[in-house]
DNA sequence: TACTATTGTGCTATAATGTAGTATGACATT
DNA sequence: AATGTCATACTACATTATAGCACAATAGTA
């Protein structure tokens, strides 16, 4: 991939949008210093983008916040699969009551794009745009097997270990022999590695390629997660994700 | 409101994006047109949102798409306020059993921000982001109700009136009619306005200066939504809409 | 109340930037 | 094999965004 070259005021406008990752309301000052952009040239990004509904003013702190046709925009994103993959989710969580997520690989990590709830009122609760290491989560590990060994040897190099629980895995070994097993089962389990108590099966969705972007997951508490259990949930899973995969051209 | 300069690139990358709102997937030379962009002006901005994660690229069609970085964005848009509602919306679901929205004023439209979905199968299914006219909602009238009169006046000067089925408001005469009914009741009612069979009751949610940008509305069947259960449905309504309300320093 | 600090916003000259035109190579279709 | 269409690369030039300064409004402090 050749280093193109980007228009600065445009990665400019988007590195403001960026700033709103950490704070809900900014004002001009404000942005001008994570930015390091002078106040001047902030301020005429900063109107370009209000004027256009990607930000907003606050009247009462006279700040800005990210507006709604942002939202409007994100919403567009990845909607026919949203939608192709929404009746499967729903029929998740209609057969095994927990939360099911459909996420998509963003780099080295994974983005949750969508969930249906478990009705039990202890559940697992993620949240749309949250993002999560790949190698730490049932999801990731899914789609992690689906690319070819040179691939998964490039990625893994760069992944730095974090232990979330006693059962993260914490090496590369140890990750290479779990994404062999879900090659076996043609599913993944994360059985506490991320959160304790926190228990997820996930498969992957794949295009033509053969390579999957996106997974499916059902999260639940892990007392409710038996091996019984997530062996069904997985068999269901891959049953489900074969079709996607299908109508995806696999 | 003064006519700020924008910055060109900016606007211009603002409006690639919003190229998608009609395709999911555009290529350079189809993007180019539809702005009248020089397809080499098209293809650097393109790419500077590419890298940025803005867009991205389907390998299979070498065309372009809305990219996930565009959809974590847009998650952080209100993200505090309907993080703050979310449980207004379950327990009214809970209660109700029917679908039950929170919608923001955009102009002269109201657009959906976040939803909870009726358990019942014959329900109402709206999508996150979709924009509808306000005159002919619920959730439309119950936001425009709030503001003062002369605002009042102003905006509906410039409503074009359409027809969606024979119980529209198709006129400023009848629209003060009912906003004055929605003052009265402190919550509106769409009864079959938009869409045959489709009834809405909602009310909205006020800020400290005692305007409303947000609403929560309920949607049924119109066979479910009799005059009793809109009445008991408004009332509750009312109780959340306040609290919520307060929250907001109103 | 007066004073100070900090804010958002407006303006302009100039230097840096984005732009359009052209070119190329890849791929598909005929 | 030839033609057309596509994404992508490069460069010179003119346009544009920029930084610096100025100012008014607000918030904070003495």
């Amino acid at each position: 991939m050749k280093e193109s070259k980007t228009i600065q005021s445009v990665d400019r406008a988007i590195e403001i949008l960026s700033c709103f990752d950490q704070n809900e309301k900014l004002g001009v000052t404000e942005i001008s210093k994570m930015t390091s952009l002078h106040k001047s040239t902030a301020f005429n990004l900063i109107s370009t983008l209000e004027k256009a509904g990607l930000l907003s003013k606050d009247l009462a702190s006279n700040k800005y916040q990210l507006g709604i046709e942002l939202f409007r925009l994100g919403t567009l994103v990845n909607y026919n699969l949203r939608k192709m993959c929404r009746p499967y989710l729903e029929k998740l969580v209609e057969e095994y009551s927990e939360t099911v997520n459909l996420v998509a690989k963003n780099e080295s990590l994974i983005i949750y794009l969508e969930k249906v709830e478990s009705p039990h009122s202890m559940r697992i609760s993620t949240n749309e745009g949250q993002k999560v290491p790949m190698y730490t989560t049932a999801a990731g590990k899914s789609i992690l097997a689906t690319f070819p060994e040179d691939e998964i040897e490039k990625i893994i190099q760069d992944i730095e270990y974090q232990k979330f629980t006693n059962y993260t895995i914490s090496n590369s070994d140890e990750l290479i022999t779990h994404l062999k097993l879900v090659n076996e089962n043609g599913y993944a389990e994360d059985i506490q590695e991320y959160e304790l108590g926190l228990t997820c099966v996930a498969a992957a969705i794949r295009d033509y390629t053969g390579k999957a972007n996106y997974a499916i997951s059902v999260s639940g508490p892990h007392s409710r997660m038996t091996k019984e259990v997530r062996k069904r949930i997985g068999r269901t899973l891959v049953e489900y994700t074969d079709e996607l995969s299908k109508k995806l051209g696999y």
